[in-house]
DNA sequence: ACCTGAACACCGTTCAAGT
DNA sequence: ACCTGAACACCGTTCAAGT
């Protein structure tokens, strides 16, 4: 494997074990067997190398989707295994999501890593379409309607994540807060 | 004014001005007129001190929230006033709420911090509450309505300032989302 | 009780060489 | 072309003093 290839892989394994701090660039020179700073001859800076992270983990994310999207199930069932992977990669990589959704950096970032993120959403957009085709989901504009169930459930993988939901408390799981708004945004079957 | 109020109001001035990279102790030290250490003598690191920002910015925010469900407005208008506060929040001080809803540190955390959080959560819970009272939201559990609505404009608000949101792409604006999930929400009145 | 200056370990980044 | 070791500036944190 090429030298960047292995860098790309220790900053992503240090990152999901030690969160953002722990991806260090003599950390990760050190685990992918080259001196501390090799990696400067492969990426310009630090937030470089994270953005190849992030740019290799949504076409991870984006083929994932791509499966699901081909698959012999119904929309709303494409729909519903969409949304898993997002809550079984927020759960199993949360610093990893964290880099690819809630990064400024990654915001700013163009290029390779645009692409990859755009190509995501685009198949999210697509399955939500389906949704839509099949009368599982209202007629409100594709675009907006796709960004407001993604942003739902981002945001209670992010209250999630950050200790807010409180089962106990009355505030409910981010599986059952989806259902109940993909409830609601049934259209009533008239 | 003592010093540790000094200290928290530098860093939080320091934190909206450039992010949380910026918020060194050496800064904030100089910034409040003391030694680069001495924000050691009133907290136990920098963790610490970001704790007590993020503290007295849930404060601000409970505070705004009580006005806001105190005053003579129909309920859908109160929440609505909440949904703006939480965008105007977002967009002036993107890294200071960063910090409040989006940052596993301010997750781990309890003791004060907490209990103010928990007391925007409860705001925003009533308001709810009320909007559901008055027929304007659905009678699913108030617990999962509130983390479902307030989550929605959390996600919507990371994504737009992860520059996600892309109105000339079809995707919609935070407020547009808003209003149509409102909408969608709102029962049929029969 | 509150603050300061020196010191330490660690990090991102640069530079001059080495093959 | 690709890598290394030394060096620099910066940071969080600790410690021994100072008032």
């Amino acid at each position: 494997m090429t030298t960047d290839k292995r860098l790309i892989e220790a900053a992503a394994k240090l990152l999901d074990a030690g969160g953002e701090e722990a991806v260090t660039l003599r950390a990760v020179g050190h685990a992918a067997g080259v001196s501390h700073n090799a990696p400067y001859k492969h990426f310009a800076n630090r937030s470089a190398l994270l953005a190849a992270v992030a740019a290799v983990s949504f076409a991870d994310l984006a083929q994932a989707m791509a499966t699901i999207r081909r698959s012999r199930r119904t929309p709303t069932k494409k729909l519903m295994a969409t949304l898993n992977l997002f809550m079984d990669y927020s759960r199993e990589h949360p610093a990893r999501y964290r880099l690819l959704f809630n990064n400024p950096e990654t915001a700013a970032a163009g290029g390779e890593l645009k692409i990859k993120a755009l190509e995501t959403f685009e198949h999210f957009r697509s399955i939500v379409q389906e949704c839509q085709e099949t009368n599982n989901l209202p007629s409100a504009p594709i675009g907006t309607l796709a960004s407001l169930i993604f942003a739902t459930v981002h945001g209670l993988l992010a209250i999630e994540g950050n200790g807010q939901l409180h089962p106990e408390k009355g505030l409910s799981s981010v599986e059952a807060s989806m259902e109940i708004l993909l409830g609601l945004l049934a259209p009533s079957k008239a």
